[in-house]
DNA sequence: ACCTATTCATAATT
DNA sequence: TAATTATGAATAGGT
């Protein structure tokens, strides 16, 4: 609305800035002035120049605009309460900080830094504290390596059982293979078919002969059987200490 | 601009007044918006409509320009004031009960509590972690435990000498006493001294033929020598896993 | 500040 | 409630 359409960006030109924020900001204000107005509604400008300076319009008045503004955002805003507000979350805080501190401290000494001020009584607690949490991750640990070669130790012997059907099979087949070929050669002898030999049989090694086995990744422990029992948790006992 | 001119006056028509309000209400915000752009101002707008409901625009953000109205209007942002140290402190319990919970889950970790989702890996970590605690803890207690032997085998060493230096005494003396019994019997038998016997002399039986030992409570390690060398490193090192 | 060509906002209407 | 459009208002660029 002017002599040419203009991109709403920052205008450059300081002085064409300023005149322009002076015609807008009127116009701003007495748009804000005629909706309030018109529309029976409460409205509060606050306009800040690039050079700080203020102007606002405010239908009723700006604090009873602000105030407004700041209930509806559901912010309290009585004195008393506030002061006494502050009060009990510095109090929280502090009470945090000190918990936190002295949690802080426990799991230094428990990790083993900061202990040179402990009796030997309390350093016997705590190492027994230490066994018993290192015997936990232990155990669990070996759970669940255990419970791993178990799973795989079960793959391994279904696919084991596959193996030894499809060995079967195969030896079958070979088999029909083998007496098709004697018919075919027979035939061959009484001059039916001419220039014929007889392929190589598809051969098999003992395929099922080699037994299945899993071997942690993580531990020397010796080679398991397929199908073995569940050694989950007694299956490092001698190492839990 | 319209379809015809309207005077500025609360609009009667409850209707119309509420689509009126809602275009003109768009058009206000988005003139502050483009004021704030072309001219790089800071503005702000409240809209409270005649049925209660907010509408707002900041340029920066609604706090930011309250703040600074309040700040250039001079007036009281006390209860600002309060506001924001009232969410300074709830963001700083927050942020320390953050922290507390961190610590206290990675404390039941480190005792062996809540490791339920924890990988081979992580377990595996935890173990190492734990083991350097457990070294730790084991080495600052021998080194208490020694030092202590070290004391002891200190003290009993000189209370061993002084022994040594007061039997030496006290054979002296019960020489002396001998020698002084004779006299007193040779002068008893000249008829001097009548109705006399000599007492047993004191015993003194080898005191310091038993060498001075101290046996650690906590520990069934070897007896060790008075004045040993310091063992506290190396005392159980064998244990050590 | 004022002017005015032009764009924009919006009142009335659908 | 959402388009459409005629109209007046706002304003960009120039003086």
């Amino acid at each position: 609305m002017g002599r040419g359409k203009i991109v709403i960006r920052r205008i450059d030109n300081s002085a064409s800035r300023q005149v322009t924020f002076s015609k807008r900001r009127n116009g701003l204000l007495k748009k804000a002035k005629e909706l309030a107005i018109l529309c029976d509604a409460e409205v509060g400008v606050v306009v800040f120049s690039s050079t700080g300076r203020l102007y606002e319009y405010a239908s009723s008045s700006m604090r009873s605009v602000i105030d407004r503004y700041c209930k509806a955002k559901g912010e309290q805003h009585q004195e008393k309460d506030k002061a006494s507000e502050v009060k009990f979350w510095q109090k929280e805080a502090t009470n945090l900080r000190q918990q936190l501190q002295n949690l802080q401290e426990n799991h230094r000494k428990l990790i083993g830094e900061e202990i040179s001020g402990l009796s030997v009584n309390d350093l016997q607690n705590l190492e027994s504290q230490l066994e018993k949490s290192l015997r936990g991750v232990r155990m669990k640990k070996e759970q669940i390596l255990s419970e791993e070669i178990e799973e795989l130790n079960r793959k391994g012997y279904l696919i084991h059982q596959e193996n030894e059907e499809l060995y079967k099979k195969v030896n079958l087949i070979n088999q029909e293979n083998l007496e098709l070929y004697k018919k075919v050669y027979e035939r061959y002898q009484n001059g039916v078919i001419s220039n014929y030999t007889i392929p190589c049989s598809i051969s098999i090694h003992e395929a099922s002969s080699i037994p299945f086995h899993i071997k942690s990744c993580e531990q020397s422990s010796s080679v398991r059987q397929a199908n073995a029992p569940k050694l989950g948790l007694v299956l490092y006992g001698s190492k839990m200490d």
